[in-house]
DNA sequence: AACGTATCAAGAAAATAATTTGCAGGAATC
DNA sequence: GATTCCTGCAAATTATTTTCTTGATACGTT
């Protein structure tokens, strides 16, 4: 996979010495990615050869190489280790913002369910009807954007953030109806009753949530997003980027499985809305 | 900058024998990383000591250190030019989005205007009431999450997608109040008149919008999102990452600017919703 | 318990490979 | 025709890897 993936599961076979290298990799990035052999072993306290074979073991062809590797993944994948933007000046906040999103996008395909997914964008190809729910600003952004990608691929789908409501329509729904519903923090105590009582009903659900989390244990199909939530309260929401990634994955696959008649429904609203603006054509769907 | 955006702004200074070896690695990077300098220079057929002269041109200390700096932006940067997912098999339509996102992350950080963020902050932070505005799906989520993001940090704000609202809206501003419009295409008529008309009221107006456009035309400050859309009907949507992003900027700036009234609304809000759940203080706020 | 053997880690030195520098010939430009 | 700049060759330098050896540890045998 990643190289700081795999020096973090070989660690425990790796010798004091090899440790000591890692240890300096993991911690000092930077420094890794423009030293040559010598001055990292240097700074190690080992020897070039051992730097070798350091490496090796880490299934690198060379230092070179192990080099490259680093610079490939540590530029979107170490970031989290500082936690802070090095001012608040803006260029930095936006460096800090964009780079902790990116990161998030890199650790959310990392640790992607590839099956889950495929398994939740057959039933939501296969749903009669789709209820998409959640609440409390992020989650709720979330399942009405899932009505926005979904709706447009010529499926039939309501959302709602009202717990009231979900609840009322979890036990309207049909077993050939689909609900999915969203929770950050896989706590959403309503939520978890609306998923309980389409259970009972046999209504299928698919629950985008952290893994192992109530929300989680109810739902039929659990689509894992487990991010580390940065702590700073001032900027809560890498994890929004990697569940609206999740999102556009799904829907692109659901449009896969629909083509024709997703692209049908598509062009028709496209014509819609090209006519009644000013006719360039090149505008998005929908602004 | 990066190295890319270099080598193309370069690319006139250089010589026939550099331009090879640029457009090689241009067209070929897996090649270019992984290759030692003898290699490369044997498919670009000039002399390794050309290709050193290439690096020291494009401001890197080294061939190797130019290959390091090829790794980390290319990882991200350069994946625009494959249109499509390798197949529509689940783990390639992930990889797919989730490369393009970051991919727009990192063309949004190499455009931003930071000037105009800083500009757009400091008005959102002084502001007594702010609208903010965005319709078409899209633009809409980004209005309402303006909201989402906004009233946290406690300050007035509304939002809606509702173009007969808007211009209501528009004509109750006061010149001490704020509007902010979202649009993808930059052409939405209805938000071009709402603006039009604050204008005339000295009410002030920010658009999150592609620059040049007429939406851009008529706002007091502009924060520019220009990123070349892809024209796969199905995914239309990196584009909105990049909005996100820019507004996680704008949120975090004026927290930073409002920190301690901000701090104790977000607290006021966390407690509330901490003890309605069961307690956990580590979850999310809001969901 | 003592000894021997096997296994592994790790450095020194040598060998190899890669990269850079200095220099000179040649092409292009003014 | 002179100057400048490009370019490759060869040499020098530097970096990396291989080989060989030593030392340590673990394990089995006597």
């Amino acid at each position: 996979m990643d190289i700081f993936t795999t020096m973090q599961d070989e660690r425990g076979r790796l010798s004091q010495s090899e440790i000591r290298i890692a240890d300096i990799v993991l911690n000092d990035f930077e420094f890794a990615v423009n030293a040559s052999i010598i001055e990292l072993a240097g700074k190690a306290d080992v020897s070039p050869p051992t730097v070798t074979r350091f490496c090796r073991r880490l299934g690198c062809e060379s230092f070179s190489d192990f080099k490259v590797q680093l610079a490939r993944t540590a530029y979107v994948g170490m970031r989290y280790l500082k936690p802070e933007p090095k001012s608040i000046a803006p260029a930095d906040v936006a460096q800090d913002i964009i780079t902790k999103a990116q990161n998030a996008l890199f650790l959310l395909h990392r640790g992607l369910d590839v099956v889950a997914i495929e398994a939740a964008a057959n039933r939501i190809a296969g749903a009669e009807m789709i209820y998409a729910f959640g609440s409390g600003g992020n989650s709720s952004m979330i399942a009405s954007e899932m009505q926005n990608r979904l709706f447009r691929l010529g499926l039939r789908i309501t959302s709602s953030s009202d717990h009231s409501m979900q609840l009322m329509m979890a036990a309207a729904a049909k077993p050939t109806d689909l609900l999915i519903g969203s929770s950050f923090s896989g706590r959403n105590t309503e939520l978890v009753r609306a998923f309980t009582l389409a259970r009972e009903a046999k209504v299928p659900t698919i629950a985008l949530t952290q893994s192992g989390s109530p929300v989680a244990d109810v739902a039929d199909v659990t689509v894992p997003i487990d991010l580390p939530e940065g702590d700073n309260i001032y900027r809560p929401t890498s994890t929004r980027i990697a569940y609206l990634a999740v999102l556009d994955i799904l829907a692109s696959l659901v449009a896969y499985r629909l083509r024709p008649q997703a692209t049908a429904t598509l062009r028709r609203i496209k014509q819609q809305l090209v006519t009644h603006r000013d006719g360039d054509d090149r505008q998005l769907l929908g602004d």
